[in-house]
DNA sequence: CAAGTGTATCAAGTGATATAATACACTTTA
DNA sequence: TAAAGTGTATTATATCACTTGATACACTTG
């Protein structure tokens, strides 16, 4: 329950990872999922790094390549703000699920598992969604 | 086309992700989809560090979690083997697999797909697998 | 002007990974 | 019995990614 709740985003830090990309792919999720609206500013560096008891370098790091993707407009002295363009975030996400789907079956592939095992796999799940 | 051919077995590393994980996974895949058999002789820790340019630490270090996981026996003198046990093998497949499928699905969900979502992605795919 | 933004830089520390060298216990084979 | 080839352990060293902490600068708003 290590749970930090901050402009209507959820974060949860561990060590499985390296912070900046936590802090990243949970700021993309609350993108892509719709749960902080387009345009929206999101916290400060500074702020952020205090509510997650990180340190502003972490989050900058986090913040840069949300910015590279397009997802968030930086304007100094101002903050940063969540893009306008639904379009780039429909990209994005598209680009991240064809990523996961690419990774899944390389993965299943490299342990012997043929397409219609995969399939009858999924199926099985369906029944069963988590 | 960096690949090197050595005891029934194909490896190809890079910088990517740690040596002894690399050699760990392709090791690991050759046992599941069956194309070294069971109770095989693997290469010696010194014989596949010279073969794959790397230290024989390292390849030790995949070696002892292949056993840690009961695929390989080692025998002290003697050298590695693959394990006789099919269940071991099978069990250590169904693993990975519900590893693999787990983490898919979360990723996806992260970025806001529903199981109905996944499943017609799935489907899509079907008509193009890889 | 003051406070709050993003941004850049630097020094330092930590941990995982990898190398290199050496040594020991064991088994097989000549 | 001796030698060669196994797995295994240890130690020292090096490198790299990550993170921290501190400081500083440019910009915007009130």
């Amino acid at each position: 329950m290590n749970e930090v709740h901050i402009g209507g985003m959820r974060f949860e830090l561990d060590l499985s990872k390296p912070l900046y990309e936590q802090v990243l792919t949970q700021i993309r999720s609350s993108i892509a999922k719709g749960e902080i609206a387009l345009g929206e500013k999101i916290p400060s560096v500074r702020e952020l790094a205090q509510a997650l008891k990180i340190t502003p370098n972490t989050v900058m790091r986090a913040y840069q390549e949300l910015e590279r993707d397009r997802l968030t407009e930086t304007r100094r002295g101002q903050g940063t703000f969540i893009t306008t363009n639904a379009d780039t975030v429909e990209t994005i996400r598209n680009n991240l699920a064809e990523e996961a789907v690419q990774e899944f079956f390389e993965k299943m592939h490299s342990i012997g598992f043929t397409w219609d095992d995969i399939q009858q796999l999924i199926r099985q799940k369906g029944g069963n969604p988590s």
